[in-house]
DNA sequence: AGCCAGGACTGAG
DNA sequence: CTCAGTCATGGC
């Protein structure tokens, strides 16, 4: 398949999404403050096989609480984290996750990560409990502006349905960087566009339901 | 009234 | 390495 034809089919299907909204709103160009950055790691996580909507409702409880920064996470009982999160769902497993990140960060300040290689940061965000492939590289994609192909189980299926060459996350991700520019704002554009196109006709799950 | 969402980890074969 | 089970809330 032609991807750069296939995007441009995506774009007037279904017009630019808007991924990925920073305190509501989108930013696509300008530089992102280390606030921003962290709020797009945080969403990272707490969309974790959940809907945006409910990730909503979780950002702006941190926010209202003024708890929106790696220190404060930190420094928070976990059973008040847990309830800050509850709406995105996973609230102990994503309470934990979020501390993990923040001591990272707290280690890690944001001036170096901003110089960092980029194989070096995905490699130590997969170092981290509860960052896998497609949060790292959705997050060196959307906060740190990386032209890295993400990939979710949709882009799985797109790349299945072409003679099942490209099983694996790792394959997938290679054909599409390999076959496009590595140009941020397209890989941007193009990953919200395979999750609208996913939304409205893909099966993300197999449900190998059967009739009983 | 069920399904399932902008996944990752664990344990078993 | 592949695959099922687990985790949890809220929208449609």
């Amino acid at each position: 398949m032609d991807v750069k034809k296939q995007y441009q089919t995506l774009l007037r299907r279904f017009g630019p999404q808007g991924w990925w909204p920073i305190g509501g709103v989108y930013r696509l160009r300008g530089q992102k403050t280390d606030a921003e950055l962290f709020e797009i790691m945080v969403g990272a996580i707490l969309t974790q096989n959940t809907a945006w909507k409910n990730v909503e409702q979780a950002l702006g409880n941190l926010r209202a609480a003024r708890t929106l920064r790696p220190e404060r996470i930190i420094g928070m009982p976990r059973a008040r984290l847990e309830r800050l999160i509850r709406p995105a769902g996973y609230f102990r497993q994503k309470s934990k996750k979020l501390k993990i990140l923040s001591r990272w960060l707290a280690r890690s300040p944001f001036v170096r990560l901003r110089v960092t290689s980029t194989d070096e940061l995905r490699r130590e965000l997969l170092a981290l409990w509860g960052i896998g492939p497609e949060t790292a590289d959705s997050i060196l994609l959307y906060a740190f502006d990386r032209p890295v192909f993400v990939v979710d189980a949709y882009t799985l299926r797109l790349c299945r349905g072409e003679g099942r060459r490209f099983k694996s996350y790792d394959a997938c991700q290679r054909f599409f960087e390999s076959h496009l520019p590595g140009d941020a704002k397209l890989f941007n554009e193009y990953h919200a566009l395979i999750v609208a196109w996913g939304k409205r006709y893909g099966q993300k799950r197999r449900t190998t339901r059967r009739p009983k």
